[in-house]
This record gives structure tokens, C-alpha cells and sequence, in this order.
DNA sequence: GAGACTATCTATAAGGG
DNA sequence: TCCCTTATAGATAGTCT
């Protein structure tokens, strides 16, 4: 009987409710996820379910959102364009080396979960699941991309290091674009050094929990 | 020609940006209501746009929800063990998937200053010092690296999708650590591996680029 | 930028295991 | 509770205005 069409307004049934909460929710919280990939935005999501549970979906997490959402008419120095440039800047080789071990650990991870398995297999053929990306991207592929990782986070390091460095021509020749963002719009733009650095520390953005 | 499938990956083109943005915001925004009338739950949602832009979507507004969610995280028992257990709650897919594609963003920005830095080399001799970066792990190397980190964001995505998946033998015999978060009441202390809470917890600071 | 138009693509309502 | 399938309602990419 597939889809049927249904009225916008309260739905009564409990269950059918928990269901849709459930489904629609998370459809939500992936069309959130998508528009931050495609779109470059940063977004925060806050539900509160009507049992009072809080789920929320954050990126790069709620909390630094919440902040710039917070402060955005009343930070003190929310129009001059080089605390903009320098917050930016600052956060930029921390941010960098964050992302880049944060990477490392889940490709850490990922491998450790590849030994799980393969232990696993033995145990119980049927779980078969995992044995597709296992063939085609093996633990020692694996390996040797962790290390080609961990070879990356060096070079990018000194990379952004190099670019930390206003004297360079590299700097103003490619990285003007992107503060020309921060520059434009200094009323709406991250406004303290503190904020940024809310941006930076991991956190949990997408809040799984029970109705 | 209608419709076409698209690649969820930063859109380059800034019209088409700009066109997608308004188009999935509204979109995102009308998601929300209508899980707002299903459901008769209370949502805000927060945007910042790439140019800073903040747009927002509440009901019955933000402000009230926002208020809610941080007395709910710096009240007097946010850090007793059942709030922490539900911060540990965050592993997701969509979160994985989004992290992960921007790992391959990343990867793929540093590959094109690569080309950049090659074209610079020629004009100017002295800005050596891209070059034992390059040398050591070449564009090559990115590019087969870029390869391989796709193949692991599958492999990742199909893993947490079987994670969240509590009837998986694999789940409760070797991850069992992370539903014991999920099912633990708040009394309950936190027990669970390390490895896979760097994992569940990392979240990549959103960057527009290093700089 | 904001609408309108379609052809498609995606999300999801229902139902079943 | 979770997952899967199916049919269909709804969202939206590409294009033009």
C-alpha cells in the first residue's frame, strides 16, 4: 500500500507518533548534516521531545552556535574586522592539528575495529556485513593510510604554519578569498578568540537518545 | 531536464551555492515545523551562513529553547554521570559521514594547493619551503590517500550503521561498552573503551579551508 | 536573490518480520 | 524495538523569468 498522504496536525496515536518523531527527526537532523556539506554553514538543532528528552544536531557543535548566536549584536568588538582576522587566524594551525588528530584516531580506531572483526568471523560466518570493506580496504591498507595520515598532518602543519606567517606572499594570493568572508560581514562574524576556540574543541554535535 | 542526483560535497560554483542554500534552508525550516505540529515537540534551529548570515527557526521561539538547553547542560547536575552518559550518546552516522567528508574535502583542498605551490615554484624559487612536504608525500600519494580515505568513510558508515544496530551479536560482544552507555540508567557509572569513545566524541571543528 | 516549472530523486507512511 | 519493503508524497536540481 506503499506512502499514503497525511494531514499536518498532532498525531494522536501514541506509537504511530514515537515512529514518526523517530523517522522525521533524523531525516531532519540529515538534511541539516547535508546542507552543512554542501553549503559550507554552520548549523544547531534543538529538539525537545514532548517527554522532555533533548536530542540536538551541531556543527561544528551546538554550544559555540549557541554562543555566536548569543553575541552576535552584543559582542564588544563585533565590528572591527582584525579581531575578526586574528581570532581566525589563531584558531586556524589549532583547528588544523585538532581535525588532523582526530582523523589519525579514527583511523586508528577503524583498524582496531578491523582486528575485532576478524576475530569476530570466526565466531560467527553469518556476519558477513563487514567483510566487503574489510577485502577492499584491507587492515594493512589501513595501516599505511594512518601513517600516510600522520605523514599529512606534518605537511599540513607546516603548511598552515608557513601561512601563519603575514609575510608571506602565499598568504594574501590565496587565503585573501577567505577572509574576505569574515571581513564583509564583521557584525555577524566570530566576534572573540574564546568563541573560536569553542569551535575548536571536539564536542558532540548529534545527540542520539530515547523518546 | 529536471532533477539530477548531486554528490553531497561543498557545491564550488557560488551561485548554485547560494541557490541550494536558500532552497534546503527553506526546506530545513519547513522539516521542522511540521515535525513541530506531528509531534508537538519544541525546536530551534540556528544558521550561520558562510558570509556570517545567521538566520533561525524556533518554536515557539529560540530564545526559550536555547534558555532550556543550557540550564539543562550547565545546571547543577550536568556533570553527574547521567549527563555525561547522554553526551556519550553521539555516535552517528550522519555525524561519521559528515566528518568524513570533510576529511576528503580537506585532502582534496590540500591537493589543489599542491598544484598551486607547483605553479608557484616556477614563478619564484625561493619559496622553497613547500617543497620537502611534497617530496616526502607527494600529490600522487594525496591523491591514492584522498582514494583511500573514501573507501574508509564507507567502511565507516557501513560499521556505525551495524553499531547502532543493539540486535548485532558484533555489537554486543565487542562493542557492548558503548550500549551499556545507552542502556545504563543515570546511577550507573560510565564504563567503556577508550578507543571508542575518541571515536563516538571527535568532532572536526568546521573549517572553511586552513585559513 | 526570489519565484515558477518539471523531471527526478529522496523521505517516509504503512505494514510485516 | 529495530529493520526491511513498497508505494507514494514531498523536496529539489536545473533552468528560465
Amino acid at each position: 500500500m506503499g506512502r499514503q498522504k497525511i494531514k499536518i496536525e498532532k498525531i494522536e496515536v501514541k506509537n504511530h507518533l514515537q515512529v514518526t518523531f523517530s523517522k522525521r527527526r533524523s531525516g531532519l537532523f540529515k538534511k541539516a548534516s547535508e546542507l552543512c556539506t554542501l553549503c559550507g554553514v554552520e548549523i544547531a538543532i534543538i529538539v525537545f521531545s514532548p517527554a522532555g528528552k533533548v536530542f540536538s544536531f551541531g556543527h561544528p557543535n551546538v554550544e559555540s552556535i549557541i554562543d555566536r548566536f548569543l553575541a552576535r549584536s552584543t559582542g564588544p568588538n563585533s565590528h572591527d574586522p582584525f579581531h575578526l582576522v586574528e581570532a581566525q587566524r589563531n584558531a586556524s594551525v589549532r583547528e588544523l592539528n585538532l581535525q588532523l588528530g582526530q582523523i589519525l584516531n579514527e583511523v586508528e580506531v577503524e583498524r582496531k575495529r578491523g582486528d575485532n572483526l576478524d576475530n569476530m568471523r570466526k565466531t560467527n560466518e553469518s556476519h558477513y556485513w563487514w567483510e566487503a570493506p574489510v577485502s577492499k580496504l584491507g587492515l594493512e591498507e589501513l595501516e599505511q593510510l594512518r601513517d600516510a595520515m600522520e605523514d599529512l598532518k606534518k605537511n599540513v602543519t607546516q603548511h598552515a604554519n608557513k601561512l601563519m606567517n603575514p609575510s608571506s606572499m602565499f598568504v594574501s594570493n590565496l587565503a585573501g578569498g577567505v577572509f574576505d568572508q569574515y571581513e564583509s560581514k564583521p557584525s555577524h562574524g566570530i566576534v572573540s578568540s574564546s568563541h573560536v576556540n569553542a569551535a575548536v574543541n571536539s564536542n558532540f554535535g548529534y545527540c542520539h537518545g530515547f523518546f
